[in-house]
Formats: C-alpha cells, sequence, structure tokens
DNA sequence: AGCGAGAAAGTAAACGCTTACTTGGGATGT
DNA sequence: ACATCCCAAGTAAGCGTTTACTTTCTCGCT
C-alpha cells in the first residue's frame, strides 16, 4: 500500500469505518460523537499519518488562515524586524504569512496583489511609494487590507505609520539644541513616504530660511548611498557640521566616508541616523539615531488585521501613529545618560 | 448585482455567454478558442475584475506554486539576505513563499511543517538543529523538500550546506599565520551544525594540544551573547591574543565589549567573525570575517528544489557544500590588498 | 407499551476550478 | 449528395473538505 498520494479524509473514514463526516468531526472538536468512535478516528489518521488538505478545506470554509505580506525592496535588520514582529503575532493567532518581497515599482505590487486572491484571508501592505489610487485598484475590493508607511491619502484601509515627521523634527532639534549650526541630511529615495516625510521633519526643525540653504543629499536607504553621501559631505566647502541621515544604515555607510576622509566623529562632524536598528548601538562611536519600534509596528499592525478579518465592516480606517524617541548616543557629541545607549544585560 | 462575493469563472461565463469550460480555455490558454469568444471571455474577466481563486485552482491541478520556507530564529541580516535570494529565485520561477520563520525546536518546527501540506508543493527547511530521524518523520514523505545548513545526515533530500568547517579552519590558520598565539573562540549555541561545525574548523587548525587548552566561551549567535563573551575575555588571564567569534553578530558585540574595557583591536586583541553580513566592512575596524555566501545559498537551494518538483524521483539526494572565501580587513592587523575589503561605488 | 426527544452517525451538496469526454456543425473528399 | 474528419464549444465529473439535512437508535416518560 504505497502512499504515493497523501491520505485523504476518504482514507482514514475507511480504515476507521465511519463516514467522512464523522471524521471531520472529530477532527474540527465539531458536532457529538461517541467515545469509541472518537478513538478509531484518531488511531486511523495517526496511522495514515493523515494531515487535512488545506486547499480543499479553505475552498469550502473560505477561510485559508494565511496573510500575505507585501514588501518593497527593504534591506537588512530593517527588514527581519518588521518581519519578526509580523511572524510572531501571526503565530499566536495560528496564522501563515504569504511574503512577496522586493517589489520596485507599483506595477509590480499591484501584479503580486492580485496573484494572493483565494490564497490569503487578509492583506499586509507595506507600500511607500503607492499612492491610494494604485492601491484602490490593486486591492481586490473585499479584501481586508492594513497599510504600512503609506501615503496619508491611502483611506481604503487602516493604516500604521511611524510617526517619520515628528522623528525627524525631533533629532533636528536635538542637533540644533547641540549647537550645530550647518545640518546636512541625507535623504532617502525619490516617491518615498518615509522618505519624504522625514524630510520634511528636518525642513520644520530647521525653520524656513535655513531649511532652503541646507545641504540635502539624494541617498535610497542603502549603506553604500550613504557612503556617497559621506564622500560629497565630506568634501562640501563650507562643511556641515552635522549630517542627519534618513535611516541609520545611510549613517553608517556615511561614517565609513568620513572616516575614510579623516574626519572624526563628532569631533569634526556629528552624525545622526533613523530606525535605530540593532546594530546602530554597537558601531564607534555609537550612533545617535531615533528609535522607531518596528517589530512593534509589525505585531500591530498584523493584530488590526486579524481583527478586521474577524469582524469585518467595522469599517473605521483608523490612521494609527506610533511614536518615536530620540536615542541619543556618542554620535553627536551631546551624549546624555540614556539607557537604551548602552547594550548588554 | 453587488460584488459582496470576488467574482468566479461562473460569473464570467454568464456575462460572456460561453460555459465555464471556454473561460478556463481562454484563461490559461489551453485548448482552441476563437478570437470573438475569447475576446467576449476577456472582456467580462476585467470587468469583473475577475482573479482565480486560487483554493479552487489547486485542489484540482494538485500545484500551489507556492513553496514552504522553514526557518530557526536567526536574526539580522543573515536572515534578510537569505529571504532575498530565496525571495528573487522564486519570484523568476512565479513562486510564492510561505514563510514560517523563528523556530526554537524540532517540535515548532515538525508543528509549521505539517501545517503546510496541501499549500505548498515543497519546503525548504534550514534546520540547523534537527538530526535525521526528526526530521524524516515531520516531513510528509511525499513533499519535496531541500534542506539548508543540516547535518549530513539528513538523508531524506539534497542539501545545501555552506562550509563551515573549511571556511572557520581557513580562518583560524591565517590568525594563527599573522602570529596570534592565544586564540580564544566564541561559539554559537549548542546543538546547532554550524555552530558545532565552526567549532571543529577552529579546533582542526589549532591541533589537539592547542585546542584541549583554547579558550571557549558559549554564545547563541546574537549580538548581546557576543557582549557578554567580550567582557569574559576581556578579563581572562592571560588573555587571548584574538578572538574567532562564530558569526559576525557576535563579533561585533564582542567588539564593543572589548572597546569598553578600554582594549584596542587589533592591537591588543584581533578579532574575527564569519558570514559577512554586509555591515561587517562598516563598523571600526572593519571586521576580518569569512564570507559565507548567504543570498547564493538561497539561491540555489530554491533553485534545486523548484527542479525536485518539476522532476519528481530525481532520487540524487546530493550535499552541496558552498565554499567560503577569507575576507581580512583591518580588525585582525594583517591587512591585505583585497577588493571585497573595501566599500564603495 | 407507545411515543417523542435527542444524540450519534450517515448522505450528499456545495466550494471554484480544470479537463476528459461528448456534441454539433462546417469543411472536405469522393 | 453523402460520409468523414475536425474544430469549437459544452457537459459534467471530480479534486478533498465541511456541513445542512436525514436517518437511525436509545432513552425517558406517560
Amino acid at each position: 500500500m504505497g502512499d504515493l498520494l497523501a491520505a485523504t479524509i476518504k482514507d482514514v473514514a475507511i480504515r476507521a469505518r465511519v463516514s467522512t463526516a464523522s471524521v471531520s468531526r472529530v477532527l474540527n472538536g465539531s458536532g457529538a460523537v461517541t467515545e469509541p468512535t472518537r478513538q478509531r478516528v484518531l488511531r486511523a489518521a495517526q496511522h495514515l499519518r493523515y494531515t487535512p488538505h488545506e486547499a480543499a478545506r479553505s475552498l469550502i470554509t473560505r477561510r485559508t488562515r494565511t496573510i500575505g505580506v507585501l514588501l518593497p525592496d527593504i534591506h537588512g535588520e530593517y527588514f527581519s524586524e518588521l518581519i519578526r514582529g509580523i511572524d510572531r503575532a501571526a503565530r499566536l493567532r495560528g496564522l501563515h504569512l504569504l511574503v512577496s518581497s522586493s517589489h520596485g515599482d507599483a506595477d509590480e505590487a499591484a501584479l503580486a496583489l492580485r496573484a494572493m486572491n483565494g490564497r490569503v484571508d487578509g492583506v499586509l501592505v507595506m507600500s511607500p511609494y503607492l499612492d491610494a489610487r494604485s492601491l484602490d485598484e490593486a486591492l481586490p475590493p473585499t479584501l481586508p487590507a492594513v497599510l504600512l508607511n503609506t501615503p496619508a491619502d491611502a483611506g481604503r484601509a487602516p493604516a500604521f505609520v511611524i510617526d517619520d515627521f515628528g522623528g525627524a523634527k525631533a533629532m533636528v532639534e536635538h542637533l540644533r539644541a547641540l549647537g550645530y549650526q550647518r545640518i546636512a541630511h541625507i535623504a532617502g529615495p525619490g516617491g518615498n513616504y518615509e522618505s519624504a516625510e522625514r524630510l520634511r521633519g528636518f525642513q520644520a526643525a530647521l525653520g524656513r530660511t535655513l531649511a532652503a540653504k541646507a545641504l540635502v543629499l539624494a541617498g535610497n536607504f542603502t549603506e553604500e548611498s550613504g557612503y556617497l553621501a559621506g564622500q560629497q559631505l565630506a568634501a562640501a566647502t563650507p562643511r556641515p557640521d552635522a549630517v542627519f541621515a534618513s535611516n541609520d544604515m545611510m549613517a553608517i555607510g556615511c561614517l565609513f566616508a568620513l572616516r575614510e576622509a579623516g574626519l572624526r566623529v563628532p569631533e569634526d562632524i556629528a552624525l545622526a541616523g533613523f530606525d535605530d536598528i540593532p546594530i546602530a548601538r554597537y558601531i564607534t562611536p555609537p550612533l545617535t539615531t531615533v528609535r522607531a519600534q518596528i517589530t512593534e509596528l509589525g505585531r500591530q499592525a498584523l493584530d488590526a488585521l486579524a481583527h478586521a478579518i474577524d469582524e469585518p465592516g467595522d469599517g473605521k480606517f483608523v490612521r494609527h501613529t506610533l511614536g518615536t524617541q530620540l536615542v541619543v548616543r556618542e554620535s553627536c557629541g551631546g551624549m546624555r545618560a540614556d539607557p537604551a545607549a548602552r547594550p548588554g544585560p
């Protein structure tokens, strides 16, 4: 009796000498069954190593217990922290994750989204590039969704966003309070919502006149783009006395370039980042940054999605903003006591 | 009227005034259809925003076009690089990824594996903790699988492993060649295959007598455990003159502890890691490490799995070993010219 | 003893799709 | 003009589940 094909509920039913309905009832704990029947079914199922075929099950129950996760092309620790938060929350609820990452443009994202039809009960979409219309078009109208770090006008679903504006503003205000005068910015990719918000925070903290003449370099959130920007900064005249990078990765790349150019951080030039990825505290000097609770963002978003799936038509498409926290370390000079600034037990 | 429920093939058929069979034929490009029919169907489908229900489709085709990815609790860039490699290769083949990460023990992994039945065409399992028997038990016997960094005796499926032993050995030999005498090791978690192999490589390079008295500290691949180990190392007498950490994350944590203890790297103590995660080149001093092509590992594994799915019963459960490469940077003193050692454009 | 209530188990109809098989013509060959 | 072949399109079975509905008993009650 080779088990070339996996056992089905029918096989179990035959072996246990009951109907498939009873097998189903036993396995799902629904309906009433006598103990002897229960035992027979359980034994048969175990013997055949039976596992229900999920596709068949979800066809009839209209539930896949899977949620789709659509991510842009994000790198490194930001990515892993986010997934970690989502994965944990999902596991807690017994949900599976269908992950599709590395989406450059809206078309790719829309395609991936369509392909998820019938595979997922809802989607978590991180689409810093998509505006409301593209999203509405891409999302099947029935599909519960939760948006992450998405522009404000994308009102088709609840959204969770990091307070990029507030965090950036606080950071730049901190730098100004420390006495830095010429603060430059390494921006994230164009058209990206988070990037834009952080830039806006940067400018808001500087005020109209200062912002107008501030040096803003283009980047794309990778270490490498930070490195390139760092080279330009080191060569600029007049040289800025502080740099606020739009994320930690770029700050780290920048740090490397600055050091190569013979500049000391923070003595010659202060450096700050955004995200507080785990590595930030381990570089030299430890990086002053804005803590964004990425794992928490993932967790909350998944919880909200799970809720939206269980209670459809709750209708309130609230936009939740997760606060940030200034983490002062040594890369900007003004070191203060801060429990988060040191690693360790 | 309202599209409370997503449109089905039937709706399309009715609207196009053809049978569902014809709709299916048009949409899948199978069978012959006249151009007028084709057009009608296409128009109807578009108008209804029809997307086939994947669960139904895979129920009959017995293909899900999805592969399961089972990962242990790995962190940071190792994780994201691996996923990136897998995701890219999957996208190229039009495959979806059902990801389940953060599995501590074998039981959890087995559970996750079972839950994937009927959802995936095959699985990619990274199970540095699982031995052959547990795996055989957990894996549905019919399910194509590819193993990642798994102990050698797990012969149920093809495996892709990093040459942890060779890489570690080469690194320690390099350290010895540089003249270091008392080389310590920060090990990875117990029971982990990679950890064990790297330790074995460390010992092999030292030779029996030296290995017997070498300082080996326990770690678990996190920065924090590296930090703790670093504190112990700084306090040890006699203090080692070099440390080989089982991965880069721990090396980075260790670096931080050493520096806190007032030690200079590499002058007072040399430091080396393993993996060459992207960040390794950006810390100070840039970390000498062993490059493991993690992205490539993911890519090759996925390709092999796709092949195993398309051509079942190919039967050759080969074990592929991916070579490593010594990346000499500054953390061990003996700086040499090496293109990989510097970042840049 | 007879009857109804309830519990346990079975029957069969979906779920949305693909596909082997059948049907119905029009074109072709003689 | 009639048989033959083929192509386009339709019919319906079946993928593995769940579940509403039905059947069959066993009890308890009068």
